[in-house]
DNA sequence: CGTTCGATGCACT
DNA sequence: GTGCATCGAACGT
């Protein structure tokens, strides 16, 4: 069953929460990924330093802005597509940054994708559960970009689904790979999954 | 183990 | 011109 706008419509943090065992489908003419969300990032508000609302409303960081349950998509270091949940009210900035997946559908087209990577050249093939480690990974594996931007995770070719698959245990960290704003637990994960892109201590699970 | 650093494109100032 | 919500290779210890 596909997400429903109500499901992104509510708190951030809880939103984040409930996407960790959820899965995020790409149907694309190359064929069809999917993959088990194991960890993710909330981004709320003009108040965090590290939302990209945090300066106010520009051009890139509009759809943050708009009705929840699109995907804000955006390019980070010129190299990697980002993909975001829009969450909370029509007009309260604030998203879920998919950090990591576990790979279900479509293998081998992801092994494909990464593969095309410029840096990945002359390399051996990925690991599965690397395949999806890392929001710039899953990106690529997935073939999510740029086009995606503002596309509703609620129906279309990039969906998000409860396939009834049990809920996981989440465990609460600081976010990675940011400047400012690391202090805050918001950062959602499986404890000690595979395909998390950084290792936390078990002791903060819950 | 750890830290540094290049690749690469675009919004923002 | 600057600075990234990254990745992974290349170093140093």
């Amino acid at each position: 069953m596909i997400l429903h706008v109500g499901f992104y419509e509510r708190p951030t943090l809880d939103v984040a929460r409930d996407l960790i065992g959820k899965v995020l489908v790409h149907k694309s003419p190359e064929g069809v990924t999917s993959g088990l969300i194991v960890e993710a990032e909330a981004y709320i508000g003009e108040d965090d330093p590290a939302c990209h609302a945090a300066a106010g409303r520009t051009v890139r960081n509009a759809p943050l802005y708009g009705p929840p349950g699109l995907a804000y998509v955006y390019l980070n270091y010129g190299l990697h597509d980002m993909v975001n949940a829009v969450t909370e009210a029509d007009g309260h900035p604030a998203a879920v940054l998919i950090r990591a997946l576990e790979p279900l559908e479509g293998l081998p087209l992801m092994r494909r994708r990464r593969a095309k990577a410029p840096w990945r050249k002359g390399k051996g093939e990925v690991p599965d559960h690397e395949l999806c480690r890392g929001p710039g990974n899953l990106t690529r594996a997935m073939g999510i970009t740029l086009a995606d931007n503002l596309r509703p995770l609620t129906r279309g070719p990039l969906t998000i689904q409860d396939q009834g698959l049990p809920a996981p245990l989440v465990a609460w960290d600081g976010r990675i790979g940011i400047r400012v704003g690391a202090d805050r637990p918001w950062r959602a994960s499986v404890a000690g999954h595979r395909s998390v892109s950084k290792k936390l201590d078990p002791a903060s699970a819950r």
